[in-house]
DNA sequence: GTGAAAGCGCTAACAG
DNA sequence: CTGTTAGCGCTTTCAC
């Protein structure tokens, strides 16, 4: 592969000013340029980035980390962190930790000291230490999280408002004439299990209903959890006629369940979701859900990480977008041949 | 961030003993290591990759090229491929390429500026010129195919021998007694769909049928065109009484498009998917499938794109795994009732 | 406008 | 066993 120093000796000029040339530095006469170019393509040359990042500091790569990529909800959300990084001239590399600290620690470890430009979290856990530690230990790391706080972490975020939305979930199966509605969701130690969950309760208050223990499960955002704890809770005595899924997994798990268990959805037990993955799409009938901006909180997060990585800004925001209920068919007002069913 | 040099000099040694002492390379005596140890600790100093690089011309990053992340499929494959390199003390670079050979040709041409030790591409199609060019302009970069064949490329391959999953799909189909077997699947280009056609039609003459053109729909590997296709064969005159779908995502549009119609799955229709992946256990019947050894092709093909990164080997090779029929609910016996309602 | 030279942080001969 | 030295390929002063 041929180097800077091949270009200069075959465009006769010194490397520096295919240097200049070739970052569009300083000022060249336009007959060098031509000179450069010439050897650039007679040479094939392509720029050694490494050496480039040495100097610069700059790697144009960013690190994503994420729990598992054969999460449906990460395969979303890691393209449209990986395309708007791709627009702006950025790689990806890949980071699945399972919520394990330890695998956490050691990729972060790998990317720092291969001088990535910066770092996006997804969904790391509310206590996660190895997150408060970065930011202590390299301050001027940009960092962005994405989806989720962390206790003690001061740093960007770019959020959505699991209340809100949880509450509009809720809400809407509360307005349909629902009274008993179960929760079930994902790791209790989730920012999005947590925030949900205030929002469901609260909503339950607001409509003068005080949340009760056995209408909660609290297990893992997956397809399995949603069908086992489904099972669970729609087995009970005087069982739930409605549930907000944390999120569309937990959803199409409760399908399952509920079908296992010889119940209609949505006449028999309304079901809603949370996220608008493709899974609400594919299911029968099509689950009732809460969807996200995933697509611009990515662009955003990139955004965010790349304009500090550049331009080194000296202030932490937080960016909070707004969900919105899709209403599909897998909710429908409690009829009183259900009333009569569970009493 | 501290550097070799600081080390060295609290560690009250040359740099070059610090940089011995850290990659266990030549000989030092206890003494110098512990020294070095504890100067590291103190410093809190971590290597810089880059500059390793550098020199060494490894940058213990690989390249990750496949249509698009979303897609369930590839979300199991790059785990698998994250996770064996994770092992390897590799990095991965996720590209998503939707197949289009510019928005290829940007990302091969980044990470080989780059310096990336490999590139594993999944299933590009058949006509990848990208690839043939690459394997030429860098003969010694290491390149693995993973689970499809280029044209024209000598180059490692990791495949899954789709023929013969194919085969066993229909033949499962035949041996229940169906004979109308429609096909559907994904891109015409794309090496999966071909070999797949290949073994359904083979098996189809196997057992004294000549494939018809009506029976064989090609598209994309989604479930919307799963949908839309399954739609347009299942209202035929005289329609399939089951269906091979080139993949589980095709497998799951079918299923929407037989509720659709009115027709039972298995009883009116049977179905067969290819993958194993996620949707195939979601859906209701659980869809009968081709089960491929994913995980091992992809620790497979990271084991192998590392060998060749370090070592160097000479020869080329190609790796094909067995794919099993993974029988499940959603095919059964031809039911003269059916035959009956056919004619 | 252009070239010479220093140096990014590290590895790898080569002496000693 | 350890230190000195010469780069890796590039960017960036600083002269001219």
């Amino acid at each position: 592969m041929s180097t800077i120093k091949d270009v200069a000796k075959t465009a006769n000029v010194s490397i520096s000013t295919v240097s200049r040339v070739l970052n569009n530095s300083g000022y060249t006469s336009q007959d060098t340029k031509d000179r450069v170019y010439h050897a650039v393509e007679k040479l094939n040359y392509q720029k050694n980035l490494v050496a480039a990042a040495m100097i610069s500091k700059q790697t144009a790569t960013l690190g994503l980390i994420i729990p598992d990529i054969k999460n449906v909800f990460y395969g979303d959300l890691t393209r449209a962190v990986e395309d708007t990084a791709h627009k702006l001239g950025f790689n990806v590399i890949l980071c699945n930790t399972d919520n394990d600290l330890n695998k956490e620690r050691e990729y972060i470890e790998f990317l720092v000291q291969k001088g990535i430009d910066g770092i996006i979290f997804s969904t790391p856990e509310v206590e996660d230490k190895n997150i408060r530690e970065l930011v202590k230990a390299k301050p001027d790391l940009p960092i962005i999280l994405l989806g989720s706080e962390v206790d003690g972490a001061k740093v960007d975020q770019v959020l959505v408002d699991n209340f809100q939305g949880a509450y509009l979930a809720t809400e809407h199966l509360l307005q349909l004439g629902h009274q008993q509605i179960g929760y079930i969701s994902g790791q209790p130690e989730s920012y999005s299990t947590i925030e949900r969950q205030k929002g469901y309760e609260t909503a339950l208050k607001d409509y003068g209903i005080s949340p009760s223990e056995e209408n909660i499960i609290l297990d893992e955002f997956k397809v399995d959890s949603g069908y086992k704890n489904g099972k669970k809770m729609l087995s009970q005595e005087n069982r739930p006629t409605a549930i907000f899924a944390g999120n569309d997994a937990i959803g199409v798990g409760v399908y399952n369940a509920a079908r296992e268990l010889g119940l209609r959805i949505p006449e028999d037990i309304s079901v809603v979701g949370f996220d608008h993955s493709l899974f609400s799409e594919i299911v029968y009938p099509k689950l009732t859900t809460i969807k996200t901006p995933i697509q611009e909180m990515c662009e955003k997060a990139v955004q965010l990480i790349v304009e500090i990585a550049e331009d080194k800004k000296n202030f932490k925001e937080t960016i909070t977008f707004e969900p919105t209920l899709m209403e599909q068919q897998s909710t429908q007002a409690l009829s009183k041949e259900v009333i009569r069913k569970i009493q």
